[in-house]
This record gives C-alpha cells, structure tokens and sequence, in this order.
DNA sequence: GTCTATAATCCGATAGAC
DNA sequence: GTCTATCGGATTATAGAC
C-alpha cells in the first residue's frame, strides 16, 4: 500500500477515534508508520489530507443509505434502515463532525459533510413519499420534513449513547421511532 | 464581578464557540480580561475549570425542560417542548459535548453530561405516560424508548442544521416529530 | 519519494514577586 | 489575590540531505 493511502487510512481511524481538532500529523505519521517528508510531499498539510480523507469516508457512508432504495414495502424499508446495527458510543463518523469548531470553519470540509447529508436524506424522503403514495403513511406527513425527523433520530441516537456511554439509549430512540411509524400507519389504514 | 465569576462566565461562552479541546486556558483569561495568577489561584486547571463551568450550564439547561411539567394536555406540553425556539446551527451547549473526545474521556466532564440528559430524559418520560394515561398517544407506545426518540430528534436536529449552516433542517425535524405525533394520536382516537 | 533536523508558536502548568 | 516570567513538551510546518 502507498505512503498517500497508508496516510488517508490512518487519518480515517483517528478522525473517528478523536475527531478532527484532535488528532495531529503528527498521529496521523506515527499510526500509518511514514515520515514527515512522505506526509508533507503528498499533501499540503493538516486540511489538505482531511479534505481527501473526508471524502473517502463520506462515499463509504452514502452507499450505506441506499438500503432505502432496497426491495420491500417503502415503510419496511424505512424501518429496516432506521434498525440498522449502529454503534452509538462510537459516534457517527460524518455527523461526530458537526459538532467540531475546526470542522465548521472549514467550508471545504463541512461541504463535504453537508453534501453526504443532502444525499442520505434524499434517500430518506424518496422513500417517505413511496410509503404516502402507497397509504402506509397519512398524507398529512411532509417527505422532506419527516426525512430530517428520522436522520435527527439516528444522530440523536448516537449523542445519547456517548452521552451514557451505552448503546441502549440509541436503541431505544430507534424502537420509539418505529412504534410511531407503526401509529401513523395505522391512522392512515383506518381513514 | 469576582474573577472566579468571570472565568466561568468566559469559559461558558468559549465551550459554546470553540468546545472543549479547542477552549486554552490562555483564551479564557484573555477573554476574562484577567492573569494567569488569578485563573491558577481560583482553579487547579483547564479540568476543574471545565468541572464548575459544566455544572453551571446543566444546572440552567435542565431548568429548561421543565416546560414539560407545566399547565395544558400532556401532548400539548409534549409539542410545545419540541417547538421551543433552539439556534440550532449553534448546537446544543450540553449535547455539543458528547462529541469532544477529550470530554468523553473524562469521567467528571461526561458524568455531569449525563446527569442532565437523565433529568430532561425523566421529564420527557413522565409527560408521555401521562399523555398514554390520557388516551393521546397509543398504548403501544414505550415511554422510556419515546423520550429518548424525542430527544433525539433534538439534538440530531442541531446535527443537521449545523451540518448545513441552516437553521431550516432543525425546524423540519420537529415539524415531522409532530406530524407523527399528530398521527399517533390520531390512531390512539381510532381505537 | 522518503528521511531527519529544525523553526516558530502555542499548550497547560509552576514559581515566585508584589 | 493578582501579576509576570518561565518550564517542558506538543503543535503545524519548512529545509535540505539522500
């Protein structure tokens, strides 16, 4: 494997174990076992490596959202993708970057995290408003408002699990979810 | 104003801004406009800073969610809740935290974190039972698992504006968490 | 392309005068 | 109680040999 490649690999695991702020070249070097030069010959610098790593990590993700666009009832399919395994305490690796001051201020890397977002809740609301078409859902329900009630779930879910420390409370966010799902179900069923 | 006073008061502001990690003692005795004798004489550190700052926010944060326990129909409290104005591209003061990880991995810091989703959490709880006694919300409903959905709806929400640099998403978030409550009730009714 | 050496600055903390 | 001076170490980055 290649210096720049060991770099990005190693930037990707200390990003989600510390976040951006806190994780140095200096860590990033040491973890991908390459020298100062090698970092500082492929890449310009701290932000230079983030961007491309950032990258990386935030197509990984959005592939993962296209469980949405999978077989099933639209409804099964959005509470099959809410009840994904996640684990909470660990964060989750493009939202975690929300809440960094670092991360804000560069509009480069924050484009990067918005732009992840923007395709996910695509997703989200593609498959909100299957489930009206098809009367699993009212039609009071708004897509795009209900996409961001549902990603908030999930991000919610992993700041009350590192919160605690413990992966129940994101379960329990997700069950209390899907039970709501369930009620709207049944309110559009029975009109 | 006592010193003391003025570094937690400084501190408070800066962990909004910047968060932990990226909060030097050398920002908050600037922003105090006091020396770096003082902040050693009044604190053992940044740590202990942090500590008597922490608990200070929490304290009013939590005063906060006692919105939940006031006058009109559990549901109402419930909606009410989730529409109080929040600037959500600035996060959340306490939830911001658990995403710092030099705050997670200090007991003290997440402790007091903690605490103060347990008592919001408590009041969330307590309002869906009495809207489930009430007969506003199905009985299918768990109301330990739907405060924390609720929650959660929350801070993922402040996730997402600030994801975005909008305040919109936040809005969307709980305009959806309400639409499924309006619905789950609905289907509570239908019973 | 990769290495080591070094720079300038900032970090959190301590010492000691007043 | 508050100040200034200073410590040892880490930070991001550059220089230049190989």
């Amino acid at each position: 494997m290649s210096a720049r490649e060991q770099l990005t690999e190693a930037m990707a695991e200390l990003l989600w174990e510390r976040g951006y702020a806190a994780t140095s070249p200096r860590d990033v070097m040491a973890r991908a076992g390459v020298g100062q030069g090698s970092m500082y010959h492929h890449f310009s610098g701290k932000h230079d490596l983030a961007v491309e790593t950032f990258t990386e990590v935030a197509e990984v993700l959005t592939e993962g959202s296209s469980v949405l666009e999978g077989d099933g009832s639209p409804l099964d399919r959005l509470k099959g993708y809410l009840s994904v395994p996640r684990p909470g305490t660990r964060g989750c690796r493009i939202g975690r970057m929300t809440q960094d001051p670092q991360v804000v201020a560069d509009a480069e890397l924050i484009a990067i995290v918005a732009n992840a977002f923007d395709i996910a809740l695509g997703r989200w609301e593609q498959a909100i408003a299957d489930a009206i078409a098809a009367g699993e859902l009212p039609t009071s329900v708004v897509p795009a408002d209900l996409a961001r009630t549902l990603a908030a779930v999930i991000q919610g879910g992993y700041v009350l699990a590192r919160a605690k420390g413990d992966q129940a409370p994101m379960d329990a966010a997700v069950r209390g979810a899907v039970s709501l799902l369930d009620a709207a179900h049944a309110a559009a069923t029975h009109d």
